[in-house]
DNA sequence: TCATCGCATTAAATCGTTTCAATGAATCGG
DNA sequence: CCGATTCATTGAAACGATTTAATGCGATGA
């Protein structure tokens, strides 16, 4: 038979070797019941209910028989069904968390964010992962109206939504957030860092540092980061007098998606080096650009941030570890998936108590962190 | 009143400042039954259940009938109540998955695959997060259990579980999948990388290099993947009749969490480079581990790969788009989500079947990733 | 003509809760 | 001593599906 002896470590050449067999028999114990507690305490399954759920009608019930049905529940380790309470009382405790690539690095600590507020209120997240794709995104809607989710939040950190998508959220009166995505009109509330300003945090930040030839690589057009962030880097260079070459801005095409933003960074600069205009500094779209045209750069004999200084978006994880660091705009991801939660609770409860509920824009403040990837403009850089 | 004037793009001072307010009127549109379907239709609930899920008796349902049945569905947008159904089919569709650290950047491919798997088998996933903490990770549990889910994944990234924790499981007869940690005995499931075999490369990827003089900085001592990692280096070390320098060889202290590997691979080296014994290659425990040593190689003036090459274990996504970009041992790890998924669907099934399943330990194969920084040994740095 | 059989459909029980309305029992003011 | 209150508990009806056992019916065969 297949029984293989129980040998630890052994090595198959197999991919995915089957390394060690036990087969197992089914010793079915069902579940402990509300009415198994109701026959240990001798109540009926009314009163476990009230108890246990400490109802508005549990200030009738005598304290002994608090404390007996209590005991019983405890001794049986009684647990109730979620889906048999669900059924009457509409509450699944739980929240669809929407990613559009879940594998952007901007979505880690949103989710981490999102994840500790729920917990907080014993909610579960089901996550669901669009891989940007429209049909997956419908799909997943489906699947998380079908669960009755209390409410919806959308990390759309690339592609776009339409509105019609969400319709049947907003239809049934579920609750729902993005971040990092705005839609027009009053349907759906969200989350956004405030792009212009870390646009202008950005180029301030390069240019009291010295630096007044400088490259840009634009965002996206149709991301909705992009347009804002330009905007305040316009705003700031205009209010100091700083010329803005054109022919120094570059700006990534549509239909790239997030991770390879890297990719983006490395052939623009590339191509930017390409052309020969000298510049001693790099604003980039967000950090992975930033990270490719550092590789760029650095492949091209020049240092960063002695001869060129980088700065980028987003302050994902790996900005804090690559060599050198990278000088850039912090959004502030984890509180953005708090505040998220926060919103959407808000809105269930007052869905809940039936009352109207507001859809609310935020914008939060970005930070500047500075690392290593900047530094003043040298004597020998700026001056050819 | 409250109600602002509507204005986009107006900042507000505060961090989370409420740009735009707009009330909403609750409509409530009550979802449709299967009773609204079989109304509609002319036909019994039960009539509409069975046609709706082609159970078994559908093939005697006159095909007329059909046909009318999922126009009526169609027509009113029926959707089935996922928990009502459950109450009865005892199937939720879902599994559990709990990370150990899901900022981990380890995790997030596992994720994906697991998320992937699970959506063409038309399950979600659940997430749960323990923060490494034990009691975290006991509240998820119990948060999981009483959902019912079909199964639980559990990413073992760093810290330990017991036995026991999982007993509630296997009690239960809920199929259970840890991936990056294996549990002794029968009880659980696993999967994980071949840890010796990818020492091995590791190591025979810096000899063949010509590297003789390496340092080591091991992973700490209650990590599962450390040992057999090390094995497999001394194994190869013993092959070739390389000898490793003990007081080149340092090890991570237990109290690490993942992501501070890099602050330890950091550390280490600078303590590494003060000892002034000379290396010419660094094999580091993971990524964040090689990552943290080449910042601090780089800042002690000692070009990677130039005078010294590093070679890290994972292949998490940072190490593509560090510059250098690092070389490393892979794990495949979105194989892995989808390997955990299989093994569970397959005990969901054969629990559903009643017949017996099987507890597997699987063991994948690492593949060396060859990138930047790890390279020949030059002569300027042997001959010392 | 009547029992039998295959086909098409459905009544009703069930899953495990919650909650409304009802029921006794005890207390109380008059 | 009686009707009204308050207190303590519970019966029974949902919630929205699935599934088993039953039902009605026309055709078949003897």
């Amino acid at each position: 038979m297949k029984s293989a002896p129980l040998q630890l470590g052994k090595e198959l050449p197999d991919d995915a070797a089957t390394n060690k067999i036990v087969k197992r028999s089914s010793s079915k114990s069902d579940a402990v019941t509300m009415r198994d507690v109701a026959n240990l305490s001798g109540f009926s399954p009314a009163t476990v209910s009230i108890v246990l759920n400490n109802a508005p009608l549990a200030r009738y019930i005598a304290s002994a028989t608090k404390k007996k049905i209590e005991e019983s529940a405890r001794k049986l380790g009684y647990r109730p069904n979620a889906m048999a309470r669900f059924l009457r009382s509409k509450r699944t405790n739980s929240v669809g968390v929407m990613f559009f690539d879940i594998t952007d690095p901007f979505c880690t600590p949103i989710m981490r964010g999102i994840e500790n507020s729920l917990y907080q209120a014993s909610y579960l997240p089901i996550l669901a992962d669009s891989h940007n794709q429209r049909n997956r995104f419908e799909r997943y809607l489906e699947m998380l109206l079908d669960r009755h989710v209390e409410a919806l939040i959308v990390v759309a950190n690339w592609l776009f939504v339409d509105i019609h998508l969400l319709a049947d959220f907003s239809k049934r009166n579920i609750p729902a957030a993005t971040i990092g995505w705005e839609l027009p009109g009053d349907t759906v509330s969200s989350v956004m860092v405030d792009n212009e300003t870390g646009g202008r945090l950005a180029l301030e930040h390069l240019y009291k540092l010295g630096h007044r030839k400088i490259a840009f690589i634009r965002g996206p057009k149709t991301l909705i980061d992009s347009g804002p962030r330009w905007k305040g880097i316009q705003k700031f260079a205009h209010s100091v007098g700083l010329e803005i070459d054109q022919s120094l801005a570059m700006q990534l095409p549509e239909e790239f998606d997030p991770n390879s933003g890297f990719e983006g960074g490395l052939r623009f600069t590339e191509e930017l080096l390409q052309r020969r205009r000298k510049f001693t500094a790099l604003l980039a779209f967000d950090d992975l650009t930033a990270l490719g045209a550092i590789r760029s750069l650095t492949k091209a004999g020049i240092k960063v941030p002695e001869q060129c200084s980088v700065i980028g978006f987003d302050d994902v994880a790996m900005s804090a570890m690559s060599a050198p660091s990278l000088t850039t705009v912090r959004q502030p991801l984890e509180a953005m998936g708090n505040l998220a939660v926060n919103i959407v609770m808000e809105n269930i409860n007052a869905a809940q108590e039936k009352r109207d509920w507001n859809i609310t824009h935020h914008r939060v403040a970005p930070e500047l962190v500075i690392r290593e990837s900047t530094r003043a403009i040298s004597l020998a850089a700026s001056d050819d």
